[in-house]
DNA sequence: ACTTTAATGATAATGATTATTAATTAGTAA
DNA sequence: TTACTAATTAATAATCATTATCATTAAAGT
C-alpha cells in the first residue's frame, strides 16, 4: 500500500524553476528551463528540473502542455488561450476569457464533468504569414 | 535544394490505414492503428504506419493531435471538439460547432492568422467522476 | 541538535518516433 | 504489354525527450 505524499518542500531548485516561469511570458520546455535556472545552480540536473515541473503542474501551481513532442510550461496560471504558428512553433497568449467561458457554459456533455477548456488558435504568426 | 513530393499513390498500406481510421469513433495511437492493420498486412511494419499517418494528417485527410507522449490520429476531419479524462485518458468526441465558431470569430489577435481552433474539454468521464 | 523523509544529482533505462537504405511497386506513357 | 520513374515499403538502426533508480543530501518540524 502506497501512501500518497503530503508534505512538499521548498528547495531552492524549486523556488528558481518557479520564479523562472513567473517571470517569463514564453512557454518554455523543460530544458529552456534547465538552462536558465543551471546559471543560477550549476549542480541542478535535467531530472530534477523535470521532477519539480510535474510537481508543480500537479499542484496546478504552473500550466503544461504538449507541443512538437515536447512538453511546454506555463508561469500564468490565468484563465488564457493560446495562438500556435503552424510554420515556426511561435506560442502566443490570448487574453480572452469570455472564449473560455463560453465554451464551458455551451458544452453539452451528458457523460462528462469538465473542469476546464484548453484553446489553442492553429495559424500563422505575423512573420510567417508574409511568407 | 529539395524539390517538395508532388504526387502520391494509393498504396494498400495506405488505404487500409485510412479505411481503419474512417470505421472507427476512437482516437488511436500509431500502434493501435498498426494492430489493426498488421492483421490484414502481415507484412506491415510500424514505421509504414508513422509515414502514412503523417502524410495524411500533412494532406488533411485525417486529423492528428497529442496527448500523454502520443500521437492521436482521428479519421473524422468535421470541425469538432473533444473531452479528455484526466484519470483514465478516454477521448470521446463533441459536436458542437458553434464552440469553434464563436472562439474564431471573437478572437482578436493582430499579428495572428488563426485558420482554425483546437478545443479540448478537460475533466472526468461518467466513470471517473464517480469514484 | 535530532529525526524523518522529501528531494537531489548522477546515471542508466525507456519508449515513441524518425532516419536510413536497398528493394518494391503504383502510375503513366510508349 | 512493357518499360520507366520516383514514391513507397520493410527492415533495421538511431534519436532524444522523458523516466526510473538509488545512494546521498537537506528541508522542516520536534
Ligand atoms: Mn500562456
Ligand atoms: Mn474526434
Ligand atoms: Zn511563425
Ligand atoms: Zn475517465
Amino acid at each position: 500500500m502506497i501512501k500518497k505524499q503530503v508534505k512538499t518542500r521548498n528547495t531552492i531548485q524549486r523556488i528558481k524553476i518557479m520564479k523562472y516561469l513567473k517571470s517569463v511570458k514564453t512557454h518554455p520546455t523543460a530544458e529552456m528551463v534547465y538552462n536558465a535556472v543551471v546559471k543560477e545552480i550549476p549542480s541542478i540536473t535535467l531530472a530534477t528540473v523535470y521532477r519539480n515541473l510535474h510537481n508543480l503542474a500537479n499542484k496546478g501551481k504552473i500550466l503544461m502542455f504538449e507541443f512538437n513532442k515536447e512538453y511546454h510550461f506555463d508561469g500564468d496560471t490565468c484563465n488564457h488561450q493560446h495562438c500556435i504558428c503552424k510554420k515556426c512553433g511561435k506560442i502566443t497568449d490570448v487574453f480572452q476569457e469570455e472564449i473560455s467561458k463560453y465554451a464551458l457554459s455551451k458544452l453539452r456533455a451528458d457523460n462528462f464533468d469538465a473542469k476546464c477548456v484548453t484553446i489553442i488558435f492553429n495559424g500563422f504568426c505575423r512573420k510567417c504569414s508574409g511568407v
